[in-house]
DNA sequence: GTCTATACTAGGATAGAC
DNA sequence: GTCTATCCTAGTATAGAC
């Protein structure tokens, strides 16, 4: 997306990040638990999310969230101190929910190959029924690389990169003893895990759903592809 | 990323999108033949491929791409009318390079398997050895999607849009080849040729040359993605 | 909490000197 | 051909009304 976090308006207050909506000065303070408070923040993330799927980070303007979000700026402003601050949040959402669906099967039981192939499932699942969020994270992906952030932003980011090496790592080690248990063939974890995740994250680019889409239809789709990956991997 | 080609000013001229540079008034026409312009269009191209590689392209600015290049706006501007334009001409270049190299292996003599394997194979080879224009190429996919372009551009788009799918087919065709010949298992290949060049593609986002890269580590890349791939299809 | 001004700047694009 | 100077809009972020 392609893109740094970089853009305009470096000059002025160096946009503070952080992950939860904080009080400004001179408004009552909030609780963050709050159940109101927080559903709307919820509905803030969904519109970027939706907005950032279908013109990327960078070319995503604050209005045009709040248009998504039907309503002005000043709601979005009110939750979220930056553009930053709010692609951030919805980055980390976007991995709290991955890892909560992979970790337990990769550390769960069953055989290795078994695992695996639960979590290329899940792994579909989540980009067929969470596509927004799947795409932010894709793209939260290729900004790491650009590094053009500044210190406080690279803090989060930095925390951002452990979860999806945390994330990568599922997948390696699950790779790992299948190796060791015999189920798959001899091979380098470490350099597959780039084209498994890949084949799968991909979708996030060309999988947009349609009127005609069926249950059927995505479960061909999430078979074909686990099917495709896993035979790679057999011995 | 990030991704339309919107952006700013577009209130005004509407960004007429061509392949070549074309004169402008009160200039003296230019031969595009002529070698030593086409050198010189050579190199603003190679630098905005850099500088959209690292910045993406609605992060980067045209004084980006001049200071990659080592000169200021005028000189890009001089060929090319707008950075869509830009940014086009470069994605159809690096389309034409992937085709090239391609179209004679599919369509070449040998058994479906053994050309699947070597399309593979000089996929690999073109991303690591034209990075940048491999990359602008997949922001180029994903540009696609977000329609937002005037009319003009639009035309230029779907010619892109041609040759992507003409790729695609390319490995589509072999696929299904392959399965006729009984070579490969029964599968989807117009499913299967999404998972498949994502794969393949993911590496523009996570590949970096690297001071100790050795041709080993390469070939290395290039046999594990291979076989990993190959395997998936197999019967 | 949300909206309506309003400030301020990065950056696309052009004109015209050289 | 390339550079410098300049124009002008889109877009981030804030202040303050309601």
């Amino acid at each position: 997306m392609s893109s740094d976090g970089g853009a305009a308006n470096r000059a002025r207050p160096a946009a503070e990040t952080s992950r939860a909506p904080r009080r400004r000065v001179g408004r009552p303070p909030r609780r963050d638990d709050d159940p109101a408070a927080e559903r709307n923040r919820w509905e803030v993330l969904r519109a970027a999310a939706r907005a950032f799927m279908q013109h990327g980070y960078a070319s995503t303007s604050i209005d045009t969230v709040a248009d998504v979000l039907g309503a002005t700026k000043g709601r979005v402003y009110y939750y979220y101190r930056s553009k930053a601050d709010l692609f951030f949040d919805l980055h980390r959402v976007a991995m709290e929910m991955n890892l909560d669906a992979i970790r337990p099967i990769a550390t769960g039981p069953g055989s290795p190959s078994e695992r695996l192939e639960r979590m290329i499932l899940a792994h579909v699942k989540l980009v067929l029924d969470e596509l927004p969020l799947q795409c932010v994270s894709v793209q939260g992906v290729q900004m790491h690389l650009a590094g053009s952030t500044t210190p406080t932003q690279r803090k989060v980011l930095d925390r951002l990169i452990e979860a999806r090496d945390e994330y990568e790592r599922h997948f390696i080690d699950v790779m790992a003893e299948g190796i060791v248990a015999g189920e798959f063939r001899d091979c380098d974890p470490r350099t597959l895990v780039k084209p498994l995740l890949g084949a799968l994250n991909w979708m996030t680019i060309w999988y947009r759903p349609r009127p005609g889409d069926t249950e059927e239809s995505r479960r061909h789709i999430a078979h074909e592809h686990a099917a495709f990956l896993m035979r790679g991997l057999l011995s």
